[in-house]
DNA sequence: TAGTATCGATTACAGTTGTAAACTATAGAT
DNA sequence: ATCTATAGTTTACAACTGTAATCGATACTA
């Protein structure tokens, strides 16, 4: 499949969101930041600074002694891989409820609401009328033949 | 928190997917099942059913000396859980753009995009005219005083 | 009833993750 | 020039995961 596979755990998703935020930061920045919310100790920080380089994630600039890290992947293509991971478990059928169920508990304005009505729009050309089973045999209930 | 805090692996979802499908299952039909698509040997999806009843996501009802198997956990509370996590991940400013990229890469159903747009109507009588930033100090750019 | 197939339980083992201490090299302070 | 603080690297170790082989009990078969 796509080699754009991001995974990350949770502890690693804290310190890229602090990446992502700076652009261009310092591991004692990084650390400072995290420790005002987690209850890490440095040596973790630091532990998953390095594992984060090790996955690519992050990419360094040598300053003396010292790095500059800055992110080497969008926010916005983990989130979307992430998310992808999630709903390659869903049954395309469920997908709309699921969406509706997210739309119901998440804060929109009223821009975010005008946006999502104009990809709706946009969906509703190609709109079918019983979106098809993608289940592989036994593992939906919605089995149809393919 | 919330004692419904669900996790299971990618390869655990699996064999969830198949219980659920079917509700009361024997091993031998899961991994049937589930040997069509994955390339699994018998003895590691033994595996992950014990390992799923040692979480508690199924339950087991002895019948001779084989069990029955059948789910614990409702398959929409474990997507709400995970998608959940992903989203505690993401600033609130961003989940709107987040759900318009859900919605255009998937496939929608007439009655799905209705929906859709029914739960965004009710969404326009609390919309906000700017989503307040939900993140920690120095996890986000769109940093608002709290 | 003895043999065999099957099921679930136990054990195995490497890789990842959470959590961190210890070590090394270097930059800044005196 | 030496000392010290700091940054990054290495090592540690238990729990969880992917992947399975083996074992013991039971049920079906001849």
């Amino acid at each position: 499949m796509n080699h754009l596979d991001f995974k990350i755990t949770d502890s690693e998703w804290e310190v890229m969101r602090v990446v992502w935020a700076n652009e261009k930061i310092t591991s004692k920045e990084i650390i400072d930041v995290l420790q005002q919310k987690m209850d890490w100790g440095t040596a973790t920080i630091k532990t998953f600074i390095g594992r984060l380089v090790k996955k690519g994630m992050i990419e360094t600039e040598k300053h003396g002694n010292k790095f500059i890290y800055s992110p080497k992947i969008k926010e916005t293509d983990l989130i979307r891989s992430t998310l992808d991971d999630t709903f390659n478990n869903i049954c395309n059928r469920d997908v709309g409820n699921t969406i509706v169920g997210l739309i119901e508990k998440s804060i929109l304005s009223i821009d975010d609401i005008k946006n999502i009505e104009k990809v709706l729009e946009m969906k509703k050309e190609h709109a079918v009328d019983e979106v098809p089973c993608n289940c592989s045999p036994g593992q939906c209930h919605c089995q149809i033949a393919s």
